[in-house]
RNA sequence: GGGCGGAUACCAAAGCGGCCAAAUGGACCAGACUGUAAAUCUGGCGGCUCAGCCUUCGCAGGUUCGAAUCCUGCUCCGCCCA
């Protein structure tokens, strides 16, 4: 393996991130690693406490994929062990534990969609529990006995927590000695997180100095705003976009991104030069065109970006129908008028368009619901035998045949 | 272990015997506007065979013609003292 010069790989590594500890350390490292043709070994640590993953995650993968074009060995430490205890950062309170079962099938599905950044054959993939679940409970001690409380309240949320006596359990207190512990297992060069993980990465270093290693160069990425442009990306806000969503999907989402992200999605997501991006911003529509077309792209493939942008288009801007309709039939026990015709409301309902009839009967009074491009606002309409496209809103759509 | 306070819809938070499917704000959905997004305005936001009916206000009982509102027990949570 041929290495870049180090100031060429630096410059490539320092996109996007946020706290390098530090810069002239990665730097010795990179050029002593291209001296004697030795990867450096350069580790990210994956809980599997929700089975999928969206953009925000692909931003920490992102850079491992950096790492891993420039010749190095990237390591996927899958958290088996650490997922049990639950990371306390950032969050205000104790987190639920989760089962060995429920992580070993997160673990899985994560896996696929990390695939998707990262080229998996080429990752050493370990698991914490390769040596947390053998270990003893004096072990546990023994690596307890290693950090003062003093220096775990340092951490800010430890610190706040504490502060306004919202409970901070004992084993919370564990969380960033076992991750560290992870570094020292694995001989870690270079660690790489979210920059709400600052903390964690430098207890390893720590660790690693007291175990007569030499301390890992610590490296964080931005944490990325979800849809509603505040609130941290996360699937349970409903402001994400997951990597394995279809391409018409991921791009409609992309396409509301707020503007004033617009640029930290280009850079933290795509490969796309900073220049460019300053450029395009000028144009916030054509911006956004293609942040979605370069990401979309990225994990579908060109055509189906292009597919993607057509069709949104279509349907966005010309009120047209999308690609693939979703089409529907009214079952066995679907309740008819007596003329065997179809409510518009419960149809509605029954082919996925609303939550149920009350609401899409609600639509229906409030001009949302198009049949065949017709609004209809008749609460009784019935859909006499035939085929329909219904509409519910811009973007939801559904072909209804009535037998 | 002792004392006090609290549990209301997705979240926050009013209501404290009938006028409560439950004020208000946020989130969300639909409409208008807009080349995207934002902002703004309008309507909606438990379910149903929908001018009516049914199920909700931590859980289980009780009082009452009538309970989210009163009583009893239970569970959970917060605060204070030890």
């Amino acid at each position: 393996m041929k290495f870049l010069p180090a100031d060429e790989q630096l410059a490539i590594l320092e996109r996007g991130v946020v706290d390098l500890v530090d810069r002239d350390d990665l730097k010795k490292r990179l050029a002593a690693s291209r001296a004697e043709g030795r990867p450096l070994r350069v580790k990210f640590g994956i809980d599997p406490s929700s089975p999928d993953i969206h953009l925000g995650h692909t931003v920490p993968l992102r850079k491992l994929r950096d790492f891993q074009r420039l010749g190095h060995r990237v390591i996927v430490l899958w958290g088996t062990a650490t997922a049990m205890v639950g990371d306390p950062s950032g969050r205000n309170k104790t987190r639920p534990a989760l089962t060995r079962e429920r992580v070993e099938s997160n673990k899985q599905t994560y896996r696929a969609q990390v695939g998707a950044v990262l080229d998996i054959a080429d990752v050493e993939e370990r698991e914490n529990g390769e040596w947390f679940h053998q270990q003893s409970f004096m072990d546990c001690i023994a690596l307890a006995s290693r950090y003062t409380v003093a220096r775990m309240l340092e951490r800010d949320d430890f610190q706040k927590r504490h502060r306004e006596r919202q409970p901070i359990a004992v084993h919370e207190f564990l969380y960033p000695l076992l991750q560290g512990h992870d570094s020292v297992e694995l001989r870690c060069d270079v660690e790489i997180g979210g920059s709400d993980q600052l903390f964690n990465l430098m207890v390893g270093r720590d660790l690693q100095s007291q175990a007569g290693q030499v301390p890992q160069v610590c490296m964080t990425m931005p944490l990325l705003e979800g849809l509603d442009g505040s609130q941290k990306m996360s699937k349970s806000l409903g402001n994400y976009v997951g990597v394995a969503e279809s391409a018409s999907v991921q791009f409609g989402k992309l396409m509301k991104v707020p503007n004033e992200l617009l640029a930290k999605y280009f850079l933290l997501l795509t490969d796309v030069a900073k220049e460019r991006a300053a450029a395009l911003a000028q144009n916030p529509l054509e911006a956004k065109f293609a942040l979605a077309d370069a990401v979309v792209a990225g994990y579908h493939g060109k055509d189906a970006a292009a597919a993607a942008r057509a069709e949104y288009d279509r349907v966005h801007q010309q009120g047209g129908l999308p690609d693939v309709l979703p089409e529907w039939s009214p079952g066995a026990d679907f309740r008819r008028t007596p003329d065997g015709r179809a409510p518009l409301p419960a149809a509605i309902a029954a082919a996925g368009l609303a939550s149920s009839s009350s609401d899409a009967r609600r639509l229906v009074e409030g001009g949302g619901v198009r049949v065949d491009g017709v609004v209809v606002r008749d609460v009784k309409a019935a859909l006499a035998p035939g085929s329909y496209v219904v509409q519910v809103g811009k973007a939801k759509a559904a072909r209804l045949v009535i037998g």
